[in-house]
DNA sequence: TATTGTTATACTCTATAACTATA
DNA sequence: TATAGTTATAGAGTATAACAATA
């Protein structure tokens, strides 16, 4: 019965996909890009506002002179505040301002609920859930 | 604790390029690439040789002009035939050779095992395949 | 000299549009 | 005229290399 089944990246990738285009007009309507949500969250989720940005770069697994033309934007439309280190002036202390993270929280609120209705008729849903987040890490 | 874990999306992402970094090395072995194996797969799947090259690029996904250049290799390499369908002359009958399918099977074969090397510590494993073969349909 | 961030450039992937051959 | 396949082209996304500022 396993080898009747498609192939574990296959199904994923799918998965992927279908997750993809169910958050795209949820992002869209907030007016934000997948990699401009994924860095707000990422940002919401450190405690304190230090971060580098070539690190941030590495923990969301993304290049780091691709993350420069979205941090622009984002600071320009005043959802985070990016400012030298006084410690050590080369590196960027990267937050989110409150407008930021309310967006964030926002967008993720109606994501979660879209989510949910994907897995609500699956009975191992829990299960599934709970092993993604093992497996991913 | 449903708010505390990451976005679907973001976990189901993060799995993908686990997997296809796991796949790259074996599908390099064997001198196809992702796409190719793909179109192999696919090819295996379906019961007689009938098919026409739209809608195994729609079955998998991609566009049928990225298709071409594929099934080109694969065609030469003698994994694959292709040939007019006779009663309409516009469209191409894809079919693997014996040589393509063993090619699929070894190379599934190996793709298998490092899947369950990576499942294998996960308790909650079996449910996780059903409910992400029952979620990526 | 090494490191952070930035800019400029090149490369890969993917999609769009135009063409051919059949129907 | 419509459709399957192909080719040529353009666009998006991504990575590489060179540069400026700071250490």
């Amino acid at each position: 019965m396993d080898s009747e089944r498609p192939d574990l990246g296959a199904m994923v990738m799918r998965l992927g996909r279908r997750l993809i285009a169910m958050e795209e007009p949820i992002l869209e309507r907030h007016g934000v890009s997948m990699w401009a949500y994924v860095v707000l969250t990422a940002l919401s989720g450190s405690e304190g506002p230090t971060r580098t940005q070539a690190a941030l770069a590495q923990s969301i697994g993304a290049d780091k002179t691709r993350l420069i033309p979205i941090l622009d934007d984002l600071q320009k439309r005043g959802l985070i505040e990016r400012e030298p280190d006084p410690a050590d002036r080369r590196a960027r202390l990267l937050a989110l301002t409150e407008e930021g993270k309310e967006k964030q929280r926002a967008i993720q609120k109606e994501i979660r609920t879209a989510e949910n209705d994907l897995l609500a008729g699956n009975k191992e849903k829990d299960a599934f859930v709970r092993a993604l987040r093992d497996l991913s890490r």
